[in-house]
DNA sequence: CTAAACCCTACAAAGGTGGTAGAGTAACCG
DNA sequence: CGGTTACTCTACCACCTTTGTAGGGTTTAG
């Protein structure tokens, strides 16, 4: 069940006000913590991460913050997703970024539960890697 | 990442092998539990859960067995994946039958996170929901 | 100089995952 | 009717991940 973890949700979180605090603004942590009810150091950890993984610059010392790095067009779920979590695909041997074999699979051109899943993954990506910050601040609600 | 448990992915592969051995047909413990590499007494528990939600019948005894309850068409993997690893959906949030709302996010109409999930929610179902036991036997595998 | 803000590492409580263990019950077979 | 086989049920647990917390250290504006 869990595609995402609330650490990654955090993370989108934070990324998502960035964006919308327009081109080369920055906020600091405490602001961010604050709207986004965050755990303050714990997104600490988190920015840190997105900063080593260069989607967003930091400044430190008085009236430092975080800003990002790339065009908010250019950064999408997908992308952050698979930094914070790891491999989006339900099955290691679905995975592009970090396939292994299933142990208790024979033969997987004959694995009825990888078809299944490949098909899931398909979608999966499909949106997660279509999908950019700038375009999540727009898509209409959908019901599910 | 983990979208499918391994427990999820035993029962599903000891279901298709039922499917697979014919209408009427029934399997012994011990011959799904070799033949897929899944640990015996671990299997027993997963098709006792299978048995208490109507999905499969026992037999005890010598010559004992378990067998599909219903026809192979009519089993999807998502009402399997939902009785074993509970709710498909990323976030509470977006859950059908476990609707909880996130607790960090304001205003569910505006929150981006929800809106990109609830389309991988929806095309997530979409295959889950309409895919059976029988149907995934001829699935063909496509590239990922 | 000092206070605010980011940087970095370590640790830990809680819960879930993936099993094991062992005794009990039903059914078939000779 | 006894024994063997196979399903039933409950309890338990070792490990890992997640979700943080703690507590410093370093940089910079004013």
């Amino acid at each position: 069940m869990a595609l995402i973890s609330q650490k990654a949700k955090y993370g989108l979180r934070a990324l998502v006000a960035l964006a919308k605090a327009g081109p080369g603004a920055s906020l600091m942590i405490s602001d961010i913590a604050r709207d986004q009810a965050i755990p303050k150091k714990f997104l600490e950890q988190i920015l840190l991460e997105l900063k080593r993984a260069g989607l967003v610059y930091s400044k430190r010392g008085r009236l430092g913050g975080y800003g990002l790095l790339r065009a908010p067009e250019e950064i999408t779920f997908g992308e952050v997703l698979r930094l914070i979590d790891g491999p989006i695909a339900p099955l290691p041997c679905l995975s592009k970024i970090a396939y292994r074999r299933c142990m208790d699979c024979g033969d997987e051109a004959s694995c009825e539960i990888r078809h299944v899943f490949a098909r899931v993954t398909l979608a999966t990506r499909e949106v997660l890697d279509r999908t950019s910050l700038a375009a999540s601040l727009s898509i209409p609600e959908i019901v599910v």
